[in-house]
DNA sequence: TTCTATATGAACGATCCGTTCCGATATGTA
DNA sequence: TACATATCGGAACGGATCGTTCATATAGAA
């Protein structure tokens, strides 16, 4: 079994003087990306980056000191906005959430974070980059639900974060379980019914 | 920086004839969880196992030719059993759940399970044997819940199933997010209180 | 006894690690 | 102009692991 070296792709770039080269981080970053779309976390190995951007060893380790470095840069470059419009009705709005995510993470970028769920699980560096973006994340959906407490969608007394984490949890269950194919409505009913005033 | 090579552990085994060897089994499982805890993931490899079990390399590839199968295999010899003990009310039985699992996964052996989820994001087989796991704590987590719907603490129409799987994705989150310190009382309650049809 | 399947230990070529050199390039300052 | 500074690409290093393949020894099964 021969194994497959990445090739090189792009040109050969230069130092550009007593300065960084935007172009070198630049095309060091998408070689990254490229490679996790197409051979998985497994394949991205800082060799095979230098490769494929043609920049050398030195130069990668000089800016990211770790493969962790390297993946949490990655993610921060790929991912996307998560707009939370506000439906009017919150199972409205959470079934719009889902799906916009699950659509999401079952793009070649989005499948990105998963690998940085799962390497976060042994290196520090990536942990503390996807702690950050939880709560980041959790802020933004804590501020949704709020909105439906304040209209009265929701049972008096709920806890808006709380509720919020719980949504989130589970789509992050879903992501984690390959099963990025559940339909966003139901899912949605499942997880906010009970929280729900008036029951459907 | 000299890098510790793992240690040999346990005395040399030989053939027992035609038939597979027991105690090389036992030797390489127990080599391989050691080392996981003492090392991580990241220490885990077939090499070190091989060395601390005082197993030849072709052995440890005969029976387990990957990685992710050895990680398997060890999962499944570590796992402890979830005991559902109803306690007459969900919300104590579910505060009981979330005590013992962050209890559990706070051990060295529990931690492993971590490592499990995130190596399913890469590799197929273990993959596999967390999604049977996982749908086998699901179910034995619907039936505690559906016992509880029964005696009328839940609001009707609640799918036992659904919410079984939210209450086990909100400590997945927790596990994999490293916030195992969760109070399990609190989180039973943010999970919960919305589905109770007494409140608080 | 002969056949078969196992277990250990050693070696192989290959890959990746993290680091360290070198020479070339271009900026900013004196 | 002259020079120090900082970057970049490329190559090499010693070490570790990978997955495979030998050789040798063991002992049950036919």
């Amino acid at each position: 079994m021969t194994k497959r070296t990445g090739e090189c792709a792009g040109p050969k770039r230069q130092s550009i003087g007593a300065r960084r080269n935007p172009e070198t981080e630049a095309a060091i970053l998408t070689a990254a990306a490229d490679i996790l779309r197409e051979k998985g976390v497994r394949g991205l190995s800082m060799e095979a980056v230098a490769r494929r951007a043609r920049a050398g060893k030195a130069t990668l380790y000089k800016w990211w000191p770790t493969r962790g470095a390297l993946l949490v840069a990655v993610y921060e470059r790929l991912k996307g906005e998560h707009p939370h419009a506000d439906k009017g009705h919150l199972l409205d709005t959470i079934t719009d959430f889902y799906r916009f995510v699950f659509g999401h993470w079952q793009t070649p970028e989005g499948q990105v974070f998963a690998l940085i769920i799962a390497e976060a699980q042994s290196n520090a560096d990536v942990a503390e980059a996807l702690e950050g973006y939880r709560r980041e994340r959790l802020e933004a959906l804590t501020e949704v639900v709020s909105w439906s407490v304040e209209r009265g969608e929701i049972r008096p007394g709920t806890e808006s974060r709380a509720l919020a984490e719980t949504i989130m949890a589970a789509a992050w269950m879903r992501l984690l379980t390959g099963r990025l194919d559940t339909d966003p409505a139901a899912l949605a009913r499942d997880v906010l019914s009970g929280w729900l005033v008036e029951k459907q």
